[in-house]
DNA sequence: ATAAAACCTACAAACTAAGTAGGGTAATGC
DNA sequence: GCATTACCCTACTTAGTTTGTAGGTTTTAT
């Protein structure tokens, strides 16, 4: 399941990609219209900037805005960020990846071989699907369509 | 990620799925064949049990054994039991539908249809692979392949 | 009867997620 | 230049889940 933070993150890039013509959005602005604790989301949107996903500005007129087009930030992205890894275990994840004891031969491991199956599936989804997929109007619908 | 319960329940079914003629097996067998604590191991074959997928005999010369045949008993059965939902979202769960206070109208959430697409893609691979595929030899793995 | 084994309940420890607190620091506008 | 604004950072608390433990109860074969 994805957490908390993880579907924030969404609501929130969601919010600023609907208004990247305000320019900087302050933080309180996206928690109140998002119903997000501001302490807490301030921690998200921090983890974001560092991800190269979000630039900030400071002082009076501050706040957060989008560094990427929202068709360039990708929903596996903003998982991993946030979530971990996608993958069922270790030992097929490709960002997280660790060795584990039980497969000998990852090559010839039963489980090994099923969980790279259904990395895969979910990952030919997220990696196509982007912020821009999020936030499209209803009229657009048939795009999201696989 | 997959817990812990989830994969010793996947290793002691394996361990019962290759030992079928012995019989009802001992819970101590397959804890320290397998390295998993015995009482823990208890906790999830009993589990198992009440699911419907274990038998047991009491008393001495008891144990545990199956109860399907292992080509009957699906990945996602095991997954849901001992891990919960397959799904990333509540609301877009199958076994475990929870109402999600974000979409408004499940059908137009743009949330909803992708995280949809990432159950059905993994379901394609869990709901089609079984037990005998985690026991499958090496010269039967072209039929793992997907 | 007795030993062996599953069954059951409750608890403890460790870890993670979620949220809170409070101040530090940099930019901005006047 | 100075107060204000608002991001930045660290640490802590709370709650929940996962993992594992302890000890007793019931059933069965011999």
């Amino acid at each position: 399941m994805l957490s908390k933070k993880t579907k924030y993150a969404f609501h929130a890039l969601s919010y600023l990609a609907e208004n990247q013509d305000k320019g900087a959005v302050l933080i309180q602005e996206i928690a109140s219209s998002k119903n997000i604790s501001h302490k807490f989301l301030e921690n998200i949107l921090l983890e974001l900037k560092k991800a190269g996903i979000l630039g900030s500005k400071k002082g009076k007129g501050g706040g957060y805005y989008l560094i990427k087009k929202p068709e360039e930030i990708t929903l596996a992205k903003i998982i991993r960020l946030l979530n971990g890894p996608i993958a069922w275990l270790p030992c097929v994840s490709l960002n997280y990846y660790e060795r584990c004891s039980d497969c000998a031969d990852e090559a010839t491991c039963n489980m090994h071989i099923i969980m790279c199956q259904v990395r895969d599936q979910t990952l030919a989804v997220v990696e196509n699907k982007t912020l821009s997929d999020l936030i499209a109007k209803t009229t657009d619908k048939q795009a999201l369509k696989y």
